[in-house]
DNA sequence: AATCCGGGGCA
DNA sequence: TGCCCAGGATT
C-alpha cells in the first residue's frame, strides 16, 4: 500500500479530525470561554501537567487573577500561594513575569514566533497561543501530538528524547495542519491523543482518522511511539522537626535558587547552624519529581538555648503557615504531624 | 543534547 | 515502581 498521506489525502483527514473535534471536544473552561489571558494561564498549568489536576487550579486562578493587568499588578507572594500544590514553581514566577511584559506592551504579539521571546513560553506554548487565538499556522507539538503522529505513520524510531521527537515529527504537523483552522486543528490533535490514541488501550474504533492510520491497520498502535527514558534515581534528604513555643521552625529557599525560590520547606538538617541536636525519626514520606525518587526523613530535633538563625529561617505559627508559600507534599506532611 | 524542575496521578 | 502528562530553561 503507498503512503495513505498523500497530498490529496490531506484534506480529507483534516475535514474528518476537525468534524470529530467540533463534535466531541470536552468543554474545558478555557474553550468554553475563549481569550489571549485565559489561553496563557492554561498552556502554563497544562505544561507536564494533567487537564483534570489543572481545573481546579484554573477555575481559582481566574477568580483572583482575571486578566493580564490584574495578574500584573499582584504581588508575587499572592501568585505563588495561588500556584501552591501544582508543583514546577518556576512556572508561576514565568508567567507573573509575563503578564508584567505583557501589560506593559501596546498591543499583544500574533506569532508564535512572537510569543516565544516570552518568559516561560517555548515552541509549545507559543504555537498553541498563536493558533488558538489569531489563527498563527504554527503546529503544536506535545506529547499528545508525538503519539498521534507516530502511530499515524507508524514510525519505529527509537527517540532519545520527546525533544528529539518534536524535531523530527515537525514538519508532517506542520503539513498536516490545516491553514483554514489552525487553532482548532492543534487543539483536535491533542484531543485525539489525550481521549482516543491513549497511551494504552486506545480506541482506534472510535477513531476519526484511523482510515489513515498505519499503526492501525498493523494491529499495533501501542507500539508508538518509542522514547528512551531514563533510570529513576533515588534520593534522601534528611529534614529537622522543630517546635518551639507553638511555632515550627521553617526555611525559605534563597530568591535565586533553581527550585523553590522564595518558597518555604522544613528545615535540611545538613545545612543547619551548629548547636542543633538531632534526636528521633519523626516521620518518613517519600514523592516524586521528574526522574527521581525522593525519600524524605524527618527527624525531632532539639535547637540550642539560644539560636542565631539568619534570614533564611523563620519560625511559623499555625496561622503563619497560612500565609506562607509551600510545596505542596511539605504543606501536606506538616498538616498531617502537626495537629496542634 | 542532557539535565533539571525537590509535581502528581495512574496502572 | 515505572511511565506519562497541552514543556521550558539552563548548561
Amino acid at each position: 500500500m503507498p503512503n495513505p498521506l498523500t497530498e490529496t489525502e490531506i484534506p480529507h483527514l483534516r475535514a474528518a479530525l476537525l468534524g470529530w473535534y467540533d463534535a466531541e471536544h470536552r468543554p474545558l473552561p478555557w474553550r468554553q470561554e475563549v481569550s489571549v489571558y485565559r489561553t496563557v494561564v492554561s498552556e502554563f498549568m497544562a505544561q507536564q501537567t494533567q487537564i483534570d489536576t489543572v481545573l481546579p487550579y484554573f477555575e481559582r486562578w481566574m477568580r483572583l487573577f482575571p486578566d493580564f493587568a490584574a495578574l500584573a499588578d499582584a504581588p508575587e507572594e499572592a501568585v505563588m500561594k495561588q500556584w501552591e500544590g501544582l508543583g514546577y514553581y518556576r512556572r508561576a514566577r514565568n508567567l507573573h513575569k509575563l503578564a508584567r511584559e505583557v501589560a506593559a506592551l501596546p498591543e499583544l504579539p500574533t506569532t508564535a514566533a512572537q510569543w516565544q521571546e516570552l518568559p516561560g513560553i517555548g515552541p509549545y506554548t507559543a504555537a498553541a497561543i498563536a493558533s488558538i487565538n489569531f489563527a498563527d499556522r504554527t503546529a503544536v507539538i506535545d506529547g499528545n501530538v508525538i503519539r498521534v503522529l507516530s502511530r499515524l505513520t507508524a514510525d519505529a524510531t527509537l527517540w532519545k528524547s520527546s525533544q528529539q521527537a518534536q524535531k523530527q515529527l515537525g514538519p508532517l504537523a506542520q503539513r498536516l495542519l490545516d491553514p483554514e483552522r489552525p487553532g482548532d486543528f492543534n487543539q483536535a490533535m491533542m484531543e485525539l491523543g489525550a481521549i482516543r490514541c491513549r497511551k494504552a488501550r486506545p480506541d482506534c474504533l472510535l477513531c476519526p482518522i484511523r482510515t489513515w492510520c498505519t499503526g492501525h491497520r498493523q494491529g499495533n498502535p501501542e507500539a508508538y511511539p518509542q522514547v528512551q527514558r531514563k533510570a529513576t534515581e533515588k534520593v534522601t534528604i534528611e529534614r529537622a522537626w522543630i517546635v518551639s513555643e507553638g511555632k515550627l521552625l521553617l526555611e525559605r529557599g534563597a530568591a535565586d535558587s533553581v527550585r523553590l525560590a522564595d518558597m518555604y520547606e522544613l528545615p535540611r538538617l545538613a545545612t543547619l547552624p551548629e548547636g542543633f541536636a538531632k534526636g528521633d525519626l519523626h516521620f518518613k514520606q517519600q514523592r516524586g519529581i521528574s526522574h527521581q525518587r525522593i525519600t524524605e526523613q524527618v527527624y525531632h530535633v532539639k535547637p540550642p538555648e539560644k539560636p542565631t538563625l539568619n534570614g533564611h529561617y523563620v519560625w511559623a505559627s499555625p496561622t503563619d503557615l497560612q500565609q506562607l508559600t509551600l510545596s505542596g507534599p511539605h504543606r501536606k506532611w506538616i498538616r498531617q504531624h502537626w495537629s496542634a
